[in-house]
DNA sequence: AGCGTGTTGGAAAGCGCTTTCCACGGACTT
DNA sequence: AAGTCCGTGGAAAGCGCTTTCCAACACGCT
């Protein structure tokens, strides 16, 4: 039993004045109605209980409300947190947030940015990684363009790969600052739990952390440099990799917190005490995880704020040449290094 | 430069056959075309990069693609599992999530059903307890009821409060199960974290709680019950009150692992070591918080199955009287749980 | 009185699609 | 041979709104 909706053409009718008028004061427009009418209008549209109709709106106005959000995973809380910043500002804004989750399918996020090129979106947020996947970012790009010709405004959280406005990460320096800084408390020998090796944010840490290894007159061997998944169950199984490889490291950086949590888990399993037998590092500073024991030291991201700018980017009313907005990374060096004490991982 | 889009009408004109042809061909209809016309309308609207206007659909279909998802905070581990699940099911479906948050404002409550109702969403999930307001249960009662009444399906996760489809995990009896099990270590003094007094989920739990201690012939004094966010940081207030209330407790129920966790922090911050001063147990069984040292004892609910669930109430096409879908929680005792061994919180 | 000017209301033409209704043939009946 | 039915294509009427264009009117001038 589907009731009818209210139609503006109800409400007019019953107010007796035209549905322009009844448009006007209803649904905003620069041109003034006299105070009776719209009062009128306003009465009656509340009486009524009337409720534009936003497809018909959007239909009309060749434009919607909707905002994009597109994530891999929003389980994960690196995306969840910057959910929370991009649906932050786009609420204010009185937006209205379409959220769509790729599971890190390059074709799923073709998929995702042609619907909402379908529904009108006014702006889209695009959120992870790419990867060195060079035909799956082109697809992706030339939807992106579709976009954007059809007036959208797209930005991207991660690398400024797409011609897009782009909230960057300083994944690069981050990881850099690390490696100097877990050298300076002594390290010499490290492995890396490197993430997938086509992930391009994996790429740039561990290739920021080479270089800040490098600074110190570290080399990182090959055999350290361990590949898994993005994710908590990556770092585990990583580990068990890395102690067959038997590197001798004193400390391991794992290219996200939740790796990192992740290798701890394993680490225990394997009897090793961190930070007693190994070090370890993460990267992202996951808000959940602060209250890890041992404290996990990591490279800090703004992950709310990186949305909440990402969303200004794509809300702004001027628009420029694609726009690159740096964020920076703070070292934050917790419990869970400490100068190194044992033989390491042998 | 907001290029135009390409139209059926362009298309159907280019193929040489009717605006309604090429409709039945590109956007399915029961209706036959035979396979000469199809191909050729199926080739243009390839050739001319042809897109449906989503809002256009939905104006003459009456009904959108899109699906509702209201949670609290789409940042918290608790709301993000359960929009894994919902935008899982969701997206094989076909449809499109529109994400919504609430800040736990009841008036944002309603108004994103408003707003869902309309662009004449198809079906709603709302994720996150009630509270005892009732006044604020009204009117997004209402509201709920217009959105029904206009054909949209409606499925909360928490209370079987406002005649809807409902997901209902078992915060009651998972609570009393766990206060047993709890019991049987040998605790007999306990102190429970209770959250906000009006929030449904959270009575619920302290309720089921004190009921499982009844059953063990145990008293829980009201001195014992602290109240707080139910945050991390509610929980990690609420350990500063509960160490100055002197209860004697040596086992501390926490009614959501977040808060849990922020107890645990503060316990640290106080000297107090878990479970060897006292022990420590959540609810939910957050993922992310599974590889926490000492591994915390929860009530584990299937967070993401819950969303998935909500999500499939709400697209079955059959609608019966309002569906309760009871989800059971299993205790899990870990490590932050042991026998008492000292003299408690003194 | 006559004339711009500015303000306000309404008629109507879309926006891009779906779907009903009708027309037309050909294949089947009887 | 006439009548029936089905399969297929197209014309056109919406869906509910915005916005352009025009008309009407009230002013303030000269």
């Amino acid at each position: 039993m589907t009731s009818r909706q209210v139609t503006l053409a109800e409400v007019a009718k019953e107010a007796g004045v035209s549905l322009a008028t009844a448009s006007r004061v209803l649904n905003g427009s620069t041109r003034q109605v006299s105070e009776e009418l719209r009062e009128r209008v306003l009465g009656t549209a509340r009486r009524l209980g009337y409720l534009p109709n936003a497809s018909a709106q959007a239909l009309a106005r060749n434009s919607s409300v909707l905002v994009g959000l597109v994530v891999h995973d929003i389980a994960d809380p690196y995306f969840s947190s910057i959910a929370a910043g991009v649906t932050r500002i786009a609420e204010d804004a009185g937006l209205v947030v379409v959220l769509g989750t790729t599971g890190r399918d390059p074709r799923r996020e073709v998929e995702l940015v042609n619907t909402l090129r379908a529904h009108r979106a006014r702006a889209l947020v695009i959120a992870g990684s790419r990867t060195t996947d060079r035909s799956a970012s082109r697809h992706l790009a030339e939807e992106i363009t579709a976009f954007t010709a059809q007036g959208g405004r797209v930005a991207c959280v991660s690398q400024a790969k797409l011609g897009t406005d782009t909230v960057v990460p300083a994944n690069r320096s981050g990881a850099r600052a690390l490696a100097r800084r877990l050298a300076a408390l002594g390290h010499r020998r490290f492995a890396v739990l490197a993430g997938p090796p086509d992930l391009l944010v994996a790429r740039d840490r561990l290739a920021g952390f080479r270089a800040g290894l490098a600074d110190e007159g570290i080399d990182l061997p090959h055999a350290n440099v361990i590949t898994s998944g993005f994710t908590r169950d990556g770092g585990h199984a990583a580990v068990a990799d890395l102690v067959a490889a038997r590197t001798g490291a004193t400390c391991v950086f794992a290219v996200n917190d939740v790796m990192a949590l992740g290798a701890m888990a394993g680490l225990r399993e394997h009897g090793l005490r961190v930070p007693e037998d190994v070090s370890v590092a993460g990267f992202d500073d996951i808000p959940t995880l602060r209250d890890l024991v041992p404290a996990l030291s990591t490279v800090r991201l703004p992950l709310e704020e990186m949305g909440e700018r990402a969303a200004r980017l794509v809300l702004d009313d001027v628009v420029a040449a694609p726009r690159t907005v740096r964020v920076a990374g703070e070292v934050v060096l917790r419990a869970s290094t400490s100068p190194p004490s044992g033989t390491g991982l042998r």
